[in-house]
DNA sequence: CGGCTGATTGATTGTGCTCAATCAGTGTGG
DNA sequence: CCACACTGATTGAGCACAATCAATCAGCCG
């Protein structure tokens, strides 16, 4: 459980201790909290915040019905979040690339009422809550953010929403895919070349749909020249047709 | 744009202006924003919202791409919110009953991404946001109750992606008229005989169903004897096997 | 009365699920 | 070191649930 071992292994070519570095240094700076407090703000928020070690695939950030107490921003890797139904079966509620908030469900409950677990090796920044409401309420612009933040949230799950009920499973993929490219490309990624951190069961879980479909599907894109699929990285080689196929914007 | 008579007929037998009454005097006080604040507190909340008069069945509270300014509390009636697509198909992304807030997407983007309707008439309170987010700085107890109302909603949200992706048809309309009932029972009012503010088409759209299906779900609930339907008046007959449909929590 | 919208019911089709088999990659233990 | 088991991914065949197309009916308003 050693060291930044891991991290190392992830973040190639900078194999210094990268789990220290400040939010100055961090790469994810303007899409993530800082982006909206000023230099002398930034020092307060640092102040609250806890940079874990890293953690291995499959460890758990929290868990259904733990006490509500952080939440976390992803700094490298990718983290899913499920619930788990009396039954036993599991529905996976969201995927989290680096940048972005996890764990904002379960103000309201002070539980948590999904559980998050890390999909590959990754490294995230712990952020107690009442702490940060605390500052919140000092710094507006923080407060602002934050909403914002919750808003977003509340906006990417209306669109899947509208994914789900327009029900074409040709949709939901594609829309899936260009989701991801358009997130990777906010962090100065390719747009076009991604690397899906989920397995093929996590795809047709979080899509209602069975994994022998996705299976196809990606099959079947390949075939029509729209995609180039290796396992889990992807080429998005034309990716008009894409939209297309679910008329989504591009 | 008339009076109040309009509230007057939904509000029965409290023909006295009730548009004008405090939240002090709102039966919806314990589950809306109110529940946060203190009595001299409450005072200055009261001052930044706008009790406009009550709208009519189809009166748009805000449209998609209009400027995001206010949050809006139900407090009659019913809303639906909606976003049309390029191609012109509409999709039904929430139904707000009375105490729930309505419009906290467009925080991020300054703009509603969706639009927001009555289904029938329906008086809402106006919160300006800027000045809602100034006073929360001031009362702590107002962020977090903020927070926790947008939190909600996110998991809201997360419930009803399990719903879609679940995807049996009966599983949907269960989990929905269970909702529905839940909400209206936390207001005092019956917990099994309920009245649907929404058209057959709106469930279906917001379900992801054809009109059909749910149309004969209905009449098949009904022979079964889990329901008592006539329009959109229903009674919960057999609310456990109503739940045992889609092995919903009770 | 005639036209409209909303709701219901019937008949047919099709998309995606289920069941089942195969294959590749990975790790384990003899 | 290799056989074996196990997981993740792919492909095929058949079936079921819900969509679509179509017709009818009730209520409402001009």
């Amino acid at each position: 459980m050693g060291s930044n071992l891991y991290l190392v292994s992830n973040t190639k070519g900078r194999p210094t201790m990268a789990h220290r570095t400040s939010c100055n240094d961090c790469s994810l700076n303007p899409i993530c909290l800082p982006l909206a407090v000023s230099v002398d703000e930034l020092d307060q928020l640092e102040d609250i915040m806890h940079r874990g070690r890293p953690l291995k695939r499959g460890e758990h950030l929290y868990r259904a019905s733990d006490a509500f107490e952080s939440v976390f921003a992803v700094r490298s890797g990718a983290v899913k979040t499920y619930v788990v139904s009396e039954e036993g079966d599991e529905q996976v509620t969201g995927f989290y690339l680096p940048g972005e908030i996890v764990g904002m469900d379960g103000i309201s409950t002070a539980h948590h009422v999904t559980s998050a677990k890390t999909l590959e090796t990754s490294s995230v920044c712990e952020i107690p809550f009442s702490r940060l409401e605390e500052l919140s309420s000092k710094i507006p612009s923080l407060q602002h953010h934050f909403f914002s933040l919750m808003s977003r949230e509340i906006q990417a799950d209306r669109e899947l929403h509208m994914l789900l009920s327009k029900k074409s499973a040709d949709d939901r993929i594609a829309s899936l895919l260009i989701s991801i490219a358009n997130r990777q490309k906010m962090r100065g990624l390719s747009g076009h070349q991604i690397r899906l951190p989920m397995s093929r069961y996590d795809i047709a879980n979080y899509l209602g749909l069975a994994v022998e479909t996705v299976s196809r599907i990606f099959t079947r894109f390949q075939q029509q020249g729209l995609l180039a699929v290796e396992g889990r990285e992807v080429e998005i080689l034309d990716r008009e047709a894409l939209c297309g196929t679910g008329r989504l914007r591009a």
